[in-house]
DNA sequence: TTAAATTAAATTGCATACAATTCAATTGCG
DNA sequence: CGCAATTGAATTGTATGCAATTTAATTTAA
């Protein structure tokens, strides 16, 4: 027991949360491949789903992305053809990201996704349950 | 209630996982700057302080990190004079790591991150060690 | 013994991430 | 009104992160 133990690895909380966020993306990214996905657009259709229309910088706020990321992978996300990229009437600095009939079918092909990954995951429900809350605790006094 | 509902995203486990760790990440960042450190510059640290020496291999097994993010990493930290990099004598294949006198020193500097960013995080202390232990069950569940 | 298989790094290519800056549209204030 | 301040995207630059491939060293097995 040395000064030095809180810069251990096996000390820290932030290396395992790291680690961990890292692996389950790994699993996701193996079965979005096949769709030609990717786990940020993933999670980004997610959040277009939810709100049939929304702009990129709300789109930022829900998935704690900003523009830098945002603005290749939204394009990328309208090159597939799952949604549209247009300008607000209102205002014209705001990008509208909405929807297209083909983005709202691909849910159906998507929606076992979560049941697969989740099954690699060796989690009681109340042991998630908790984990749950903690993550947005955490989260949330940003 | 719909069939849809495992694709929000309020409803996964792995969103509030990925936002979390990238939003600790972005804390530590913040105060590794001053150092000209990154992140994944200071994990690798950590665990070369641990080894004093370790193969490039083993590290990656310690950080979940591939060759292909370690070989550059490493060849920045020895730029900066914190490592050196030797081949193995016994197999020509193996690049070992090692600290160097200045790599020592730097534990010095660092000592005080962990305790600077926990303090940022509002976790009660068996909420930490419960979410410590739940964190390792996954990973190792691979 | 030597060619095939294996192993460890390095390389390549693509997709994030994000800080910092730029650019354009809008707002607010004198 | 007219211009400064603000705001939202886009851009730029740097650092991952990882799958897939390549290269070089070592081991294995016929």
């Amino acid at each position: 027991m040395d000064k030095y133990d809180c810069l251990k690895l096996e000390n820290q909380l932030c290396f395992p949360l790291y680690a961990c966020s890292k692996e389950i993306i790994k699993k996701y990214n193996a079965i979005l491949g096949k769709y030609d996905l990717t786990y940020t657009q993933y999670i980004a259709m997610m959040a277009i789903w939810e709100h049939k229309q929304i702009n990129i910088k709300d789109l930022g706020n829900c998935l704690f992305l900003d523009s830098g990321t945002l603005t290749p992978l939204v394009k990328k996300l309208e090159s597939k053809g799952y949604i549209n990229r247009t300008r607000s009437k209102e205002d014209e600095r705001n990008l509208v990201i909405s929807i297209t009939k083909k983005g709202e079918d691909l849910k159906e092909d998507l929606v076992t996704i979560p049941e697969q990954v989740g099954k690699g995951i060796n989690l009681e429900p109340d042991e998630a349950k908790f984990l749950y809350k903690i993550l947005y605790k955490i989260i949330e006094c940003k």
